[in-house]
DNA sequence: TTACTTGCTATATTTTTTGTAGTATCATCG
DNA sequence: CGATGATACTACAAAAAATATAGCAAGTAA
């Protein structure tokens, strides 16, 4: 039997659906984490998102990085020159949100 | 000026990522198309994604109804008995939640 | 030196989500 | 046949999340 199959049951405790969208299910995190396809400057990926809050930018920023989703790396030599970039963890997302775009694509954009 | 502006994004208009996330962004929504594989009635599916409260889980399936992800289906038979069901449109997104799936079960739970 | 950029933080306001209660309609049980 | 219970919601106040807007310290460029 499919292990995905038998969680449905639950309460949403240890259904994997659930627990991937208390991860990615708030705003912004899906396209933060596109956009840092290729590491970025908090600067970089603020433009890139668009029209985001910068309270909330920054909340996603250390949550995604707390779960290890992404990292933060400040240059020593050049402080105020901060990256952000994706772990191992997170750029295992990619092909998923490039299926999702590609549903888009299909449905949303033509 | 910089590249940023032609790429897919810009400021997050036409990009099929942020598209994608103004249908799916919301809370409960991938739980909600998850448990509809089968269709299922109102308050099936409401035990099965567990704590939502009553007013956003019938917002969200409006939603999702205007958006032709989900169709609704009430037996004229026997009223009080309506049944929610996937459009192909959101049938195609059932791969992608299975691969959500699997990212989760590898990296989140153990 | 002065102005500007970067990577944020602070605060008040708006929007979303929640908790809790309630309601109309029907079926079923006694 | 009336009481009881389930179903599919709706209503409304309160809590939580997101937003707009302003500001700020440290560095960099002119």
């Amino acid at each position: 039997m499919l292990s995905i199959a038998n969680t449905t049951s639950g309460a949403g405790g240890a259904c994997p659906v659930s627990a991937v969208t208390r991860l990615l299910g708030s705003r912004w995190t899906m396209q933060l984490i596109h956009h840092l396809r290729q590491p970025r400057r908090y600067s970089e990926l603020q433009a890139l998102v668009g029209e985001v809050n910068p309270a909330t930018f920054t909340q996603r920023l250390r949550f995604l990085e707390q779960q290890e989703l992404i990292m933060r790396h400040e240059d020593p030599e050049h402080a105020r020159h901060v990256e952000y970039a994706l772990t191992p963890k997170g750029r295992e997302l990619l092909p998923i949100l490039d299926a999702l775009a590609a549903w888009a694509q299909k449905w949303l954009l033509v």
